[in-house]
DNA sequence: TGCAGATATGTCAAATCTGACATATACTGT
DNA sequence: ACAGTATATGTCAGATTTGACATATCTGCA
């Protein structure tokens, strides 16, 4: 129920619609985890794919989608699912311990 | 590419039809994490409920879904999406790390 | 055996997500 | 300023996922 107004800040509020709640700053704190679990793997994607030298494009044609898809992935468009930046992650070579590591910290400065 | 013959063995290949290949012995590494991540989340969920003396049909409840949908999720079951098992396990509680925890580990005995 | 509670499986309309496209905005070099 | 490249944002038809329901199968237990 109560949520920090340090985690409030950093939503963009970008189309979230979560539950019944339609005020985002009413997020529970799962609510909130999960939001967060999704900014970090578009923080690790992004991260790979410059690593890789890759444009948004070229990951697309990579993973068959759409420049702007991963443009929603990497900054985390509601519309993006879990599912979606997990496997553009393997398809970049991830194994399951990095997206774990991904999944489990909260912010970690993007490997530039 | 290559798949081994011991991770083909625990496919009980419920619905899965993955990218192009229809044949599941087929899987790419990638798809097989993929899957293997979907499994070990189930298997964390029934864990958990089981911990707390739950029924399927009493999560479902608390997480607004339906015994079916719960059953699929713990046993696998392709129409499932990572997004709905993890939105399920922080419910149930889960921090990020246990979530971290599921996923990277590959068979890890479901706790009793 | 038969009953009761729990779990599994199949189906489907409604909800959500996806790739594609258009277009806007940023950033660089000239 | 302009052109080129990269990234962001909005929209939408088609694809996938969802809760709900029916029904089947399991698991004790009297």
């Amino acid at each position: 129920m109560t949520v920090t107004s340090t985690k409030r800040k950093k939503l963009k509020a970008k189309g979230w619609k979560f539950g019944d709640v339609q005020d985002f700053l009413e997020l529970s704190d799962e609510e909130m985890a999960f939001i967060e679990m999704k900014l970090a793997l578009g923080r690790s994607l992004k991260a790979r794919r410059q690593r890789k030298g890759l444009s948004q494009a070229a990951l697309a044609r990579l993973i068959n989608s759409s420049q702007s898809r991963v443009a929603k992935m990497e900054t985390g468009d509601a519309s993006v699912s879990i599912d979606l930046l997990i496997k553009s992650l393997l398809a970049l070579g991830a194994s399951r311990k990095e997206l774990a590591k991904s999944i489990e910290q909260s912010k970690r400065r993007a490997a530039a």
